[in-house]
Formats: C-alpha cells, structure tokens, sequence
RNA sequence: GCCCUCAUAGUCUAAGGGUUAGGACGCUGGCCUCUCACGCCGGUAAUAGGGGUUCGAAUCCCCUUGGGGGUACCA
C-alpha cells in the first residue's frame, strides 16, 4: 500500500521549530516511502483560528523545503482539506457511529457536568444520557434541546495498539472517558475529526507529538467501531525550551519566521531540528534534505525528549555560511549591510569576504561592521605589545615609513597594499606582524578587526586610509 | 489523585549483554596566523539511585526518584 502521511496543524498563530519538526519527519517518512504528503487544517476550535494562518503556513513549509502535495491551496482528491469545510461529512460519520453503538446523543448541561468534578477537581462523563430512550432523544431533538454526540467507551476490557517508536501501548478501557465527539456548535472535536479525516484521506501513518500517545486507543475504538484499518502511529517526543519547559508559542524565539529574519539560513534550521530526535545513525550532522529522506529511519527516531539548543543550530548555521560561494554569501548579506552603518558606504564585496568565515549568523553583520565607522582619538600605549616588541615609538617610525608607500601606491587595492608592506617591513627588518599591527592599530584605534589591516585599508581607499593614518602619527 | 510515557556528559546523540562507553555543540590547550576568526591537532565531561537476572548489564526485569503528556464542547 502506498504509503501518505498527514501534517495537521491549527491554525493558531505561528509554526514554531516543534511544529515544523512535526512536519518534518511526516515529509521525509513520505518521500523516503515514495508516499504522499498531505497538509489539513485543523480548524475546529473556531475561537482560535488565526486570519491568515494558511499562507503561512505553505511559506514556512515551503521555504523549509517540504514540498506538500494535497492541501488547501493545491487541493488533491481526498479535499477539502479544511476541517471547518467537512463539517457536513463529520455529522453524517457520527450519526452512523450512533447507530453502531459507539456514540450516543448527550443533552447534559453545564451545571450538571460541573457537578461530576471529583475531589480532584477531575470531571468524568457518568453516561448519563446513555440511558435515554429513543423516543425521550426524538423529544429532545424535537424541542431543540442544544446537544452534543458522545464516545460511548466500553467499560471494561483493554485496548492496545504498537506504535512504530514507543513500542506497544496498552490502557483500560476503564480509564477511557466517554468524550465529546461533536461539539454542540456542530463541530468535531479533534478526537472525532482526526479519525474521520485520516479515514477518508487514506492515511496511513499517523504521524504526531506524543501528546496523543495515551489518547490514541480511543481513537483505535472509533476505527474499529467503523469497521476501518488503524493506521500505523508513530508519536514524536516534545521539544523542550529547557528540563522542563516544552517549547510553546509564547517562546518566540523559537519561531521559524524569527529564525530567518536573524539570520538563519532554512536550511541550516531544518538540518538542526531533524537532528533533535533523530540519530541517523554515524557521525553524519550536516545534511541536505535528500539526503535525509535517503537516510530517514523511524528505527533512529529516539523516544526521549530533546532541548531545543540555538547555540548548537548557530555552529551549524556557521558551517552553511561558510560553505556559500561567495557570491551567494554576499546576495544574503547585503540585506544586512544596508541596515549597518556601512550602507552605501563602503564596498560590500569587501566587507563581504572577511565576514564570511566570521560570523554564525548573518544578523551578526551589523555590529561586526560598525568599526569601521567608529574611528577616534584612542590611547596610544595600545601600541605596546610584549609578544611584538612594539610600542609608540616604534609605532611612529612605522608610521612614516608607511605613509609614503600608500601615497604612490599604484593601484590602490589590497594585493598590492599587502605586498609592498611586506616588502617594506622586510627592507627595514621588522617583522610583518610589527608593522601590520600598527597599521591596524593607526587605522582602527582597535587591537583586534575583523580581517586584516591590509584589508581594512583597501576597505577604507587611499583617502581616508592616510587622513587616519596622518591622525594616528600626530596622536604619537 | 488516576492513566500513559521517558531517563548516557551542561546540550544533541552512538553503543542490536562482552568497547579504554564513540561522535557533535559548548568550554578549554596548542598549531596556523598582521589581530580576530576559519581550518587542523589535543583536553574536559556521562550510563539518575537501589535491587535483581547473568560468568558478564548503559543494554533485560522490579522498585525509587526526577521529567514530560493525558485526564476539555483545545488541538
């Protein structure tokens, strides 16, 4: 059977890295399997439907790279892919659930379900209303009574099922609750929806955050009832923000859109949350997305849960910056530029090629950048240094030597500036690193820069290189 | 409370009863080097606790502890 899997997000605000993680494995477990990747909309708390939550949601999965083949927007023949669209199909299955025995029309009221509280302030449905007769059901419907249609559990006996990555789960049926299956607004609840959905859209791996792990044997009972196949369940371990927080959307920063905008590359994101919770075995870290779904096993998923670590994204997300062309690197950096005190400025080629190996991510371009601007009186004792046997004095010697040769250097790029220093140096017997520092120092007022002084000095163009250089001297 | 579930370094993970418990992030020492980075080479640090089973346990079983989830007309 060919394999389809299902991503069902509500659409409620926006898609944090667990989400997106959710709907990672489900992809890769598709495309691995040759299978179908679904996207349906869980819509069904209307109260909590967020306006415009679809679009985002295809952007964020498809700049992440996951490329959904039915759902809302695309469509695909099992649609509409909008639980709030399906109600009418809800209705009908739980009407014919009624007359199979597994749901029974409930007319209590709230006072009354209030009134179930136990002393731990825990609610149980009492099957009040299972003892109804037809002809008091026909009244109530009749009348108009508000109502809503129960799961009729049995009350004995267990219930398991084998889920691909925690094993073999089994509860009493005893400690299954007669839940709600569709609201009195006329909605499904998840528990009904889901079943129904996967059902009719021919799921056949059920892929979802182990919140569901303990509620799925009633959902087995609703498939078993309907004389259906179960689906195969493979439930995912949370993400945690920490030991004990689990990552949650009012963390964030752990949203995929905040990600990008700081400056994460989608694909450093994505290789990072496929390793929370999935060992592909060797030492393989950094990997494309094809080769995941070459790779994807549901026997590497691990059971435990995992914390989300940034710091560790960061180095992996340094490893994808480094790897651009340098081309590429600096079509993403100029955003960056443009928002730094560089813009328009200086040539972003340049800034481009010493920043590339320097930073993690690419909002780091703003401050890394910001020295250059930053020039001004300093303290000249910065020109001791032990290790280089230098200090101001030397300092100024080297400082008039280099003022000449920048003044006739023809052209005026970096290439030349290094070599005709070196020389310089060599000439006079100093060491390269003597001469280099204090060029940097004179250029910058600062003992360490991001690149070298030679570097900087292309950067700044022959102009502001020796007004600077001409300040430093008259500092010394 | 009851039910389900998880447990290797600070973090992510590997080890299908027998390894000096492996790799990665972080931290750290060194090399390279005009500084800072990059890169390369090294170091630090773990089987939650207690009982079993076994010649032998991170691995299998039980208990304890700790964490997560569920117990909604939320998903």
């Amino acid at each position: 059977m060919k394999v389809r899997t299902r991503f069902a997000p509500s659409p409620t605000g926006f898609m944090h890295v667990g989400n997106l993680r959710t709907a990672l494995y489900a992809y890769l477990f598709a495309r691995n399997n040759e299978g179908t990747f679904i996207l349906r909309i869980e819509d069904t708390d209307q109260e909590r439907a967020v306006e415009g939550a679809i679009p985002l949601i295809y952007r964020t999965l498809e700049k992440a790279g996951i490329t959904i083949d039915e759902g809302p927007i695309n469509g695909g023949p099992a649609g509409p892919y909008v639980q709030s669209e399906r109600k009418n199909i809800y209705k009908e299955y739980a009407e014919k659930l009624i007359e199979l025995g597994g749901a029974y029309y409930c007319f209590c009221d709230k006072e009354r379900l209030e009134s179930l509280g136990d002393e731990n302030g825990v609610h149980r449905y009492d099957k009040h209303c299972l003892t109804l007769t037809k002809e008091q059901i026909e009244a109530n419907l009749k009348a108009g009574l508000p109502y809503v249609i129960r799961q009729n559990m049995p009350s004995s006996g267990t219930t398991e099922y084998e889920d691909m990555v925690f094993g073999k789960i089994q509860v009493d049926a005893a400690d299954l609750e007669d839940n709600v299956l569709l609201k009195s607004d006329g909605m499904p609840t998840y528990n009904f929806a889901n079943v129904i959905d996967d059902h009719l859209m021919g799921i056949t791996h059920v892929i979802r955050g182990s919140e569901y792990l303990s509620s799925t044997p009633k959902y087995n009972l609703l498939y078993d009832c309907f004389g259906w196949e179960r689906p195969t369940y493979m439930h995912l371990p949370p993400i945690m923000k920490d030991a004990t927080r689990k990552l949650s959307k009012r963390y964030g920063d752990a949203n995929f859109e905040d990600f990008l905008a700081k400056g994460y590359l989608p694909e450093a994101i994505v290789n990072y949350i496929a390793l929370l919770g999935w060992g592909p075995g060797g030492d393989e870290e950094k990997m494309t997305m094809s080769r995941m779904i070459e790779i994807f096993s549901v026997k590497n998923l691990t059971k435990s849960a995992s914390i989300f670590s940034e710091e560790k994204m960061r180095w992996l997300n340094g490893m994808y910056i480094r790897e651009l062309t340098p081309e590429t690197f600096l079509t993403f950096a100029t955003p960056f530029f443009e928002k730094s005190v560089i813009a328009g400025k200086y040539p972003y080629h340049k800034f481009a090629k010493i920043l590339q190996p320097r930073i993690e991510i690419l909002s780091e371009i703003i401050d890394k950048v910001s020295f250059i601007e930053n020039f001004g009186p300093y303290d000249t004792s910065l020109y001791t240094n032990q290790k280089l046997k230098t200090d101001p004095s030397f300092a100024k010697i080297a400082l008039e030597a280099t003022l000449p040769v920048l003044v006739s250097l023809e052209p005026f790029n970096h290439d030349n500036i290094y070599l005709s220093l070196s020389s310089l140096a060599e000439q006079k017997g100093w060491k390269k690193g003597q001469l280099l520092s204090c060029l940097r120092l004179a250029l910058t007022g600062l003992e360490t820069t991001p690149g070298g002084s030679t570097e900087i000095a292309d950067i700044l163009g022959r102009d502001e290189s020796l007004r600077r250089l001409l300040f430093s001297y008259n500092l010394l």
